[in-house]
Parts: C-alpha cells; sequence; structure tokens
DNA sequence: TTCCTTGCAAAACTTTTGCATTAAA
DNA sequence: TTTAATGCAAAAGTTTTGCAAGGAA
C-alpha cells in the first residue's frame, strides 16, 4: 500500500490501526504526532514536533511530546538516534540503515543498508553478540 | 617513546610539552585534564573527570573542565563522542578508530580501523565530501 | 601592566517527573 | 466509572556564559 501521497489528515485512521496494532491507545495527541512523523521518512527532534503541531493549532503539550516519542520509540515504531551531542533525534524510518551526517547544516539523510558492505568486522566481545550497527559518515563541503 | 607505564605526575611535564605544540597555555588545571585524560587511551565524561581530579586533591571548578574539553577537542587533542544521549564522551584516542558499545553496562570498547573493512560505502552527496565516518555497534549481553 | 584563565553562580537547554485535571474505554 | 493520558510547572541533568578575582608573561 502506497502512503506516499496521502495527507496527514488521510493518514489518521490508518495511523490509529498502526498504533492500536502496537498495543498504544491512539489518543488524539498520540494519533497527531504519529501522522506527523510517520507520513514520511524523516528525521525530526522532540521541539520541532512541538513547534509543527501547536502550529498547526493542536494542543499538545511539552511533556506529552517527550513521553510520547519515548513510548513509540520503546514499541519500535519509531528510532532514537544519538549523531550530535545537543538533542535526540526520531528517526520515522525503522527499518536498519544508516545515515550522512552533512556537518555543514545539520542534515541528517538516510543510507539504504544495501549501499553499505563491511567486508570484515571485529568479533563482539565472548559473552556479548552485535545488537545492532549505528554507521554515521559525517560530510563536510566539498572545496 | 613507551609512555605505558608512567604515572599521572611523571607525564606532567611530557603533557605540557603537548599543550604547547598545540599553542595551548599549559596552566596547572590543564596539565592536570590533559594527564589524566591522555594517560592511557580511555573515554571518559566531564564529571568523571572533575570528580577524579578533586578526588586526587586538585582545585578544579566543573566550567573550566568543560571549557579545556572544548579546547582541547578543538585542537585535535582528544574526540567528542556521541555515542548514546545522555552525555558527551571525551576519547583520548584521536587516532581513527571505531567503537564497541556495551548496552548492557554503558561501556566503551575502541575497535581498531584494521578489524572493519567497507567494501562498499555510498557516494557523499554532490558537492559533499567525507570528513569522517562514525562506527558504533551495539552489544547485548548473549544468552 | 596587560592579557588570559579560573571559579563561582547563574543561565540556558534538553528531558523527566509530580500531580491535579481531562479524556478514553 | 475506572483507568490511563494530558498539561502545567517544577525539577533534574548537562553544558555554557558573565563577571570578578587570580595568575602568567
Amino acid at each position: 500500500m502506497d502512503m506516499t501521497n496521502t495527507t496527514p489528515d488521510q493518514n489518521v485512521s490508518h495511523t490509529e490501526q498502526r498504533l492500536l496494532g502496537c498495543g498504544i491507545r491512539p489518543t488524539a495527541q498520540r494519533v497527531r504526532i504519529a501522522s506527523l512523523l510517520l507520513s514520511a521518512p524523516q528525521h525530526l527532534s522532540a521541539e520541532q514536533i512541538l513547534a509543527s503541531l501547536r502550529g498547526a493549532g493542536a494542543r499538545v503539550s511539552k511533556a506529552t511530546v517527550y513521553n510520547t516519542l519515548n513510548l513509540f520509540a520503546g514499541h519500535g515504531l519509531i528510532r532514537q538516534l544519538s549523531v550530535d551531542g545537543s538533542r535526540a533525534w526520531f528517526d520515522s524510518n525503522v527499518d536498519a540503515h544508516y545515515h550522512f551526517h552533512d556537518l555543514t547544516n545539520g542534515a541528517l539523510i538516510d543510507v539504504p543498508v544495501p549501499d553499505v558492505e563491511f567486508s570484515r568486522l571485529p568479533p563482539p566481545p565472548a559473552g556479548t553478540e552485535v545488537a545492532g550497527i549505528d554507521l554515521v559518515i559525517r560530510l563536510r563541503k566539498k572545496m
């Protein structure tokens, strides 16, 4: 099902289904946050989400945005990234992938898994196993 | 020159030389911070450094620790890591390398460059070039 | 002296939490 | 009606900053 050209509003019932499928009660605020975030693959901060929703006339508190993002991340609906120390970024793409990080403007760009190939990786220390691999390719302006 | 078995105190004059070589005035606090951090490859937070120095009887303020760490990082003497969202970690190893991140206890373990080999990497977007590659292999307890 | 560095406290930011109120099932 | 979610404000944690005092050149 291609939802590329649907607007957040058209996605509401689809979003509700998705939250229900995760065992998350689809309240008004949660649906708005999920709708915004899941409308396209993107990277947003809590503050951006709060501003965007309030700009659209929604009544949402900062606490609810944070609580909801943590809730979603805990259910694997979104993924929290630590690319710069300044704040958390929330990635609506939970499929395995990597990132370009443009140091010039802070932009994050997805890198699909097939674009990266490891021909050698270190064995995990005894008693541990690999839970995931985070790869960030930092970019600067070419002179 | 192998400094593996020298104590921080024995390193002081060596550390001073290193700071001078970077154009950094080797004040008492800076030498202590550099001495601690550069005595071995390790990952420390600002708070850990402050506690360690004060525990050793040094008179240092939190502001100076932060200012100094930023100063050192700006001169390439240490490297700031963003591996979890909670705080910054300062890595005394500035040679290119990657990290294991043990999710069980938060530990960071260096991974030497030769232990990782990329057989494919995406071309950087037009107008940009690769400034660096950060790789974090997250570890969990093996069951 | 002159400039730089430090310490302290306060401020700035991001994120979490307590609790009364509101909304959902 | 009962439970869970929200909003607000306050708190907590990390990092930065303003400014007076101290130290180096």
